[in-house]
DNA sequence: GTGAAAGCGCTAACAT
DNA sequence: ATGTTAGCGCTTTCAC
């Protein structure tokens, strides 16, 4: 022990917390013998006394999952200046995984708590913030209830989209969406509905809806005869998700349809490999870092105010254009479009990316 | 508190650690006081006591690869089971920050730590080890060093993609390789070496490397000039990952050359995408979940154990056979190489995928 | 079967 | 400026 190495003991630990209250040359003392030593000090004992654990649980649907891996990451850049570790766990989408987990993080008296729950019900967590854990929601909209949260705005990402394709002039647009029940497909269906109308044009004439039954590859391949069969003709195409858009765009491909020739198409996400598709696709990103730095920011407000507003974030989604939108269908229909938008709010923050 | 509520006070533990040894009705008398009061225990308090902190730390370089995503995911399947939590930390290859975290997870206490190391010199990991923190290397190599291990086998993964083409009858095959100061883009290169010795066949006439200076798309489209300016002209490329087996694709289709038909492709990593290409990539893939499910019991065997015998694990990757290599090119020549490599060892555990 | 008491490693208040 | 002491919440003998 550093104590006996040295010659104090309360004082060792002054020259821990408050190097500045111990004189020089014991404080080196006591360094040295720390150092010869080889004494770690006992994060638990630290939190015995003083209550802080250092520690912030993370609570998410599956790490293996690139979104929350990066959304983590966001936390852990903000979170590991001010000295936490993250204590990272995956739901698996199971209520009950998640409940032992919660278990297990408040034993580890963990300082915070980000989560995407799995749980309809937020009871639990509110009681959990009352118990003293500042808690802030991922991508989960806390419905008036007393949380912090942090979300990204999807309707207006379902807007971006069609609003894209409304101003390259197409009027008639496919709609590959997942079944409402899921919130983010419902928002962004809203969003490309209010496009249209921004638009001076009727959602009903011009958005033209097929509904499958999972965000996945095969489901958009499929989507792809119905969608070829629509009259009048369409020419252009969104997807609720970048897996259907590549499934779309393979598809196309079978039935000879060139893309963005004959038929432009829009995904959402811009997972990693939306970039390095052939044509590279044009898509909708959610900023995942930021989601994740942002909410460990709202985390750290909370735990040091006293008094604290529960605040929530929304972020905006940001449109990243690419070769599968290629270039205007008609420059005067266009045109129109972004009058029509002009003016109503802050002009879309798109980012344009190399083909 | 528990006792207040019940009426005595090391029973209390006695019922969360031992209920077997408290009589029936004071048993549920306590339970009820714990309900009531919302009693959660402080591991804090039990580790002080006990030693363990039902935590394993857990360093790799990145956190948003998905690779590591889905390592952890691995540890965690095991893991959480036992009652471990993990804190997860991304060094983003940096040796400070590496160091900083081991610090504080040595701080914390964890009862065993999996570390993908960037700093070279393992001598911190081995004392780290020395004073009882289990400790497992992942895809790292101990060197003799005392310490587990579990890792890939990346000359048997180079072995499976260039035997899989001379299976197929290919006889000029191009590798398109990252710099060889990459560990793992030696040692597939040495496979694909073996691979054509196995079939009796000189890899100065068959192989024919291409070496880029960095494993992106972009470097692997630039690769298919020089790929189709050999002469005699190659039937089949290999790619030291799947990055640049998509830039090769990507270049092929900008060429006019048919994948399979003209040139078959075979990539590495397997990633997320490669069964979404078109045609789909036919790729080696590692066993990432595996790699941490096992990691995790490794770490498990050393906790327990008294005397520790340290032990690697090595996996075998797998190829997995999609479209992009399409069908024997020759069927007389293929079945030469089979001969020549069946009773080497066990056959190649490859797995076929649907198309 | 249950209660009483010591102590894990640390910090903060107090005494010197 | 340094040493002394109490106590954070728990487990674990050891009496009863």
């Amino acid at each position: 022990m550093a104590r006996i190495a040295g010659v104090s003991l309360g004082t060792a630990s002054n020259v821990l917390n408050n190097p500045e209250v111990v004189a020089g040359p014991t404080r080196r003392r006591v360094q040295e013998a720390i150092a010869k030593t080889g004494f770690v000090r006992s994060t638990a004992a630290h939190q015995l006394r003083v209550g802080r654990s250092l520690t912030v649980g993370v609570v998410l649907l599956d790490l293996a999952n690139p979104f929350f891996g990066e959304m983590v990451r966001g936390a852990e850049g903000v979170l590991r200046d001010k000295g936490y570790v993250l204590m990272v766990c995956s739901s698996d989408e199971s209520v009950d995984q998640e409940r032992r987990y919660l278990r297990a993080l408040e034993e580890h008296r963990v300082d915070g708590l980000l989560i995407t729950p799995v749980e309809r019900d937020l009871k639990g967590l509110v009681a959990l913030s009352a118990r003293g854990v500042p808690t802030v929601l991922l991508d989960r909209d806390p419905g008036g209830l007393g949380l912090c949260s942090v979300t990204v705005d999807d309707v207006r990402g379902g807007e971006l989209a069609a609003g894209h394709l409304l101003e390259l002039g197409h009027r008639r647009v496919g709609f590959v969406n997942g079944p409402l029940s899921i919130r983010q497909c419902a928002d962004r269906r809203t969003g490309a509905k209010r496009a249209f109308r921004w638009a001076g044009l009727r959602p009903e004439d011009g958005l033209v809806e097929v509904t499958v039954p999972a965000l996945t590859v095969d489901h958009g391949e499929e989507a792809v005869r119905e969608l070829l069969a629509k009259k009048p003709r369409l020419t252009a195409v969104m997807c609720a998700n970048d897996l259907l858009a590549l499934g779309v765009l393979r598809g196309l491909a079978g039935a000879g349809v060139a893309v963005p020739g004959d038929m432009a198409l829009v995904g959402y996400d811009d997972v990693a490999f939306a970039s390095m598709l052939s044509p590279p696709l044009s898509s909708v990103r959610q900023p995942k870092y930021e989601l994740g730095a942002s909410a460990a920011t709202l985390l750290l407000e909370e735990a040091s105010e006293g008094a604290h507003e529960h605040r929530s974030v929304r972020f905006e989604p940001e449109l990243v254009v690419r070769a599968s939108t290629g270039s205007a269908l008609r420059t005067v229909a266009g045109s129109r479009y972004r009058k029509a938008r002009a003016g109503a709010r802050p002009q879309s923050t798109g980012a344009v990316e190399g083909t």
